[in-house]
DNA sequence: TTTACAGTTTACGTAAACGTAAAGATAAGA
DNA sequence: TCTTATCTTTACGTTTACGTAAACTGTAAA
């Protein structure tokens, strides 16, 4: 489960173009997240390489995307998953952060549920509307041809 | 239970300086979304008077920017609230749009489980941290004393 | 060697969602 | 009547998150 340079091969670094495709985002984009500080893959000469860490942030980024949070939130949020050290004052700080986020993500929970909830009253009445339609259809077509 | 005008006091219409304080928003912005055709409050000569539905249209609104959708989107959805008339082909068409909006919302949905198990597990090893600093408070001043 | 392809930097362009300033109308209270 | 507050329209400005084009480099196949 090893290829010839010893690492697994799901351990693979990418290039760019790989990266595109198994993620459905542009190479501007990619390199706009590295100018912004989100992503910082090695370089083989000019040559992006993107690692299995590299992947797990950009993965993280466009779940954070996807909720509409800008970039500013999201590298806030990605620099959680990387600063559990430090003393008690900063763990603190820390902690503080984290029950932001939830707060906000806990609002969205709600504010999903909600529209959810809509959607679900605006598809039962369709399904009426539908079932009552279906009740007279040859009516209906015999009326429209008077 | 009723005013001097025959109606419900939350019924009342509100003035757009109302509504910037209930909800939060600037006035420019509630007159950008009635020139996207977002709301459409009725007019007592030239002052806009918000009553009980544009409410209810702005906080469907409001939701769906907290949800990260784009005015678009939003207009999409909210259209689909006040829709549910037709013939049987585009109630079926209807159906369908509620169908994708709903992958949509459960995609975020998704997200926000996993960023939330996230945020959960850097917690606690926050919290983890903090336990064993407090396990040795006193050595470490004397350690960082020393 | 030429052609093609994938990558690079630099830099200006753009759509969305408002912000902000200017200049004027209108209604309420002192 | 004067002032103050709140509203109006018009219009240019700003931020975010990229798009797009130009010009160049490096590798690989024909």
């Amino acid at each position: 489960m090893q290829d010839q340079a010893g690492q697994r091969t799901d351990e693979r670094e990418h290039s760019i173009g790989e990266l595109t495709r198994a993620f459905g985002v542009t190479a501007r984009t990619l390199r706009f997240y590295e100018e912004r500080g989100l992503l910082r893959p090695r370089r083989a000469g000019q040559q992006r390489l993107y690692d299995r860490g590299d992947c797990t942030r950009l993965k993280l980024i466009l779940r954070g995307r996807r909720l509409g949070f800008s970039l500013d939130q999201i590298e806030e949020i990605v620099s959680l998953y990387e600063a559990p050290q430090g003393e008690a004052g900063q763990l603190q700080r820390l902690l503080d952060r984290i029950a932001e986020r939830r707060a906000e993500l806990e609002q969205k929970r709600r504010d999903i549920a909600a529209v959810l909830g809509d959607l679900a009253q605006v598809e039962a009445g369709c399904l009426e509307r539908l079932d009552e339609l279906e009740q007279k259809p040859a009516d209906a077509k015999r009326e429209s041809r008077a």
